[in-house]
DNA sequence: TTGGCGCCTTGATATATATCAAGCTAAGAT
DNA sequence: ATCTTAGCTTGATATATATCAAGGCGCCAA
């Protein structure tokens, strides 16, 4: 393991406190894969093998049932997938791929369960990030319980300019795959897109001009119990 | 705290394993209380205060936004909420109210914070729970965004056919609810019921048959990366 | 026993979203 | 530079779901 990668991995949250015997230790038996895009990196089902970390590029977690599929969320560096699957050890609840060619360091799941099991510092830095996972995904439920696919747009544009700190920015996905992301079709994305216009917001592509924020903000409502990440 | 509730509460994974030191302490700040029905015990955006614990009765977990609202979950005895914010000392992602007269248990959540800090192996119980947590969460996901309404209340009536172990049952709660659980219209909800009558599916009042069981399964096609709880 | 009320159901209709079928556009390949 | 192709857009249509408006049923209270 080269020496950016173990200090690029050193620098999560998720392992900046742990005591360096026990970092030492998970650095031991990881490695660094270098992936090309469209990669299926793990299937759901799979027991967890390794504990993930995207150091570049950026994957694509997604679920499929009875021939459909629907993308959950999507990674970029530097953060880990799928931590509580590997604590459990438990089976993948989702796949993952990669969307561009990507970096990803692997962490045997059984080193970080023993780890886990010594090292009282990182068995609470677990408890925070699963914390935090599992508002993220309750956040995310709301989104898709409370809103029309035309808000959850929207409110998805407004929190990429809040991300991005800036009224122009491009999408960081293909199209298709944020529709799947947001739940919708990519037919009924395109049409999202041009129902947003009336509220300032300008499509090139996938470049993305908000020209009227306050208009955007009054149809969008957004709320930081459902958008605020940090909380 | 009488004896009674102090059993039960100590009956659960979460502090079954804990010192009873801490188990003690823990107890020292908490107190059980009886709350009529319709009751609303918390909301989402305060600071959360209390760990929960559901004793006897009902609490459905709710969110709203835009003068919407959706049920997110329903708890029966016995079971805790709202633990991750808890222990992240984040604001309620989540309001809930009593369904029916309820008795819980009311834990400071600085006292979980203080032993959480201090009692190694009571973090290591959370870091499973909020695991646990977590991963119902994203099933719930994966149901709301990769099943029709017919297919998800499909499901749902196979999960509680599993639960109790029989062909017939009755609904744990008012169909208005179900339905906003499931994320449809109580009419569409009632619609769905006689959807799935071809497959065998009687309803009277809250009482449920399956009378074609292979039938349904054969339609719901159950998943246990979705549908099964315990793994 | 009998109102009355709340919840559920039903039917009619409206809206939201998905599907299907072309076309269009832009980026990479030759 | 032109060809090719994948992804995107558009329009037409179908399906799913929500809304609105009555009506029915059962449970509780007087």
């Amino acid at each position: 393991m080269i020496d950016t990668y173990r200090k690029d991995i050193r620098g999560l949250d998720l392992f900046a406190d742990m005591e360096p015997e026990s970092f030492d230790a998970l650095m031991r038996g990881a490695y660094v894969q270098s992936f090309p895009p469209q990669i299926q990196l793990i299937s759901e089902g799979e027991a967890p093998d390794f504990l993930h970390v995207v150091l570049s590029g950026s994957v694509d977690l997604f679920s499929t049932w009875n021939g459909r599929e629907t993308s959950m969320a999507t990674l970029y560096p530097i953060s880990t997938f799928i931590l509580a699957a590997s604590v459990k050890n438990a089976p993948y609840l989702m796949s993952a791929r990669t969307l561009e060619r990507s970096r990803i360091a692997l962490l045997p799941s059984e080193d970080v369960r023993a780890i886990f099991d010594t090292d009282n510092s990182f068995a609470r830095t677990i408890v925070t990030e699963l914390a935090q996972c599992y508002r993220s995904v309750v956040k995310n439920t709301k989104d898709l319980k409370l809103r029309t696919s035309l808000e959850r747009l929207a409110n998805y544009l407004l929190r990429q300019r809040r991300r991005t700190g800036s009224d122009e920015f491009d999408l960081r996905m293909e199209k298709r795959r944020l529709a799947s992301f947001l739940g919708m079709t990519p037919e009924n994305l395109s049409r999202a897109f041009k129902g947003l216009e009336p509220y300032g917001v300008k499509v090139k592509g996938s470049h993305i001009a908000i020209t009227n924020p306050d208009d955007l903000l009054q149809f969008a409502k957004p709320d930081p119990l459902i958008d605020d990440y940090s909380i």
